[in-house]
DNA sequence: CCCCAGTCCTGCGGGC
DNA sequence: TGCCCGCAGGACTGGG
């Protein structure tokens, strides 16, 4: 679940361990099955213990430990890693913790339920194949009008689904794309190809709009109680949502009509049948 | 290019 | 009460 807003969060959060220095690197006694850590967890920690964190970046959907090497630690929390500098929810999905030294906090951790999240050590020679261009678009949060457009406009395929793809814009998720699409007024299963200049700009301005508004509630914490920000606090966002989660409740845009859920590309769709018309 | 189904994984809640 | 099944969906893959 966690997207742009979520990770974004967690980036602030992790921010304090700048200038801290790895010191220790490991696997928690957990007997789950082990997420993937590339490249081997001895390897891994070869290469990043005594190392200094030079910077703390969103990638996407992924928070990266940039390192004085300039290798990265990029956690993938996927659908409920968290990465964390306070006491995890619970010690069983623990699955990987850094020991520092120099920062405030004493330790990184990086914990998931569903382990289906990932850390890997990122040389800058893998970057570019791994993150790059032909990997992730442009980040939703500073995309331009035009290139939202002209990454889109000749699609045939539906907007709800297009917005989903990574490699059209970056940090959009299920939750987001449901709630964008509402606040600009675009049914969803709409074809990308069949959007006006206008609804291109409303669009637009949704994305910055939804995805800034949920920054500033620190994302969302659905009814699993699953996401948290680095100190373990539940977001406030889902308090905020128009259309997601609220099949058969009334749309919060125009308080007219029921929220509808349809499922696209094996996902639930949220929207509203009359501010969102086909 | 695009679409779809399947894969990974765990926990929760609905139904019987 | 307890068990099974379906569902949640991010990223990726293989087949059409």
């Amino acid at each position: 679940m966690p997207e742009l807003p979520e990770v974004e969060t967690m980036r602030r959060g992790v921010a304090a361990v700048v200038g801290a220095t790895i010191v220790e690197v490991e696997r928690p006694v957990c007997h789950l099955k082990p997420i993937a850590v590339t490249p081997r967890i001895d390897v891994f920690r070869r290469r990043v213990v005594g190392r200094r964190i030079e910077a703390v970046d969103r990638v996407g959907k992924r928070v990266s430990l940039r390192l004085e090497t300039g290798a990265s630690i990029v956690f993938e929390p996927r659908m409920t890693g968290l990465v964390l500098l306070a006491e995890p929810p619970d010690t069983e999905h623990l699955r990987l913790r850094l020991t520092l030294d120099g920062s405030e906090a004493e330790q990184l951790l990086f914990w998931d339920r569903r382990g289906l999240g990932s850390v890997r050590l990122a040389q800058p020679e893998q970057w570019s194949d791994l993150y790059g261009p032909g990997r992730l678009g442009p980040d939703a949060l500073t995309i331009s009008l035009s290139q939202l457009k002209d990454r889109l406009s000749q699609s045939r395929r539906a907007i709800k689904v297009a917005l989903l793809d990574q490699r059209t814009v970056a940090g959009i998720g299920n939750l987001y794309a449901s709630e964008i699409l509402n606040v600009a007024e675009i049914h969803p299963a709409r074809p990308c190809s069949r959007l006006g200049q206008s609804a291109w700009q409303r669009l637009h301005e949704a994305v910055c709009l939804v995805l800034e508004e949920a920054i500033h509630y620190e994302g969302s914490t659905l009814s699993d109680g699953t996401y948290r920000n680095a100190l373990n606090d539940p977001g406030g966002y889902q308090n905020h949502h128009r259309v997601y989660d609220r099949a058969g409740q009334p749309c919060r845009t125009c308080g007219q009509g029921i929220v509808q859920r349809i499922v696209q590309a094996q996902r639930s769709t949220f929207y509203c049948p009359v501010c969102q018309r086909r």
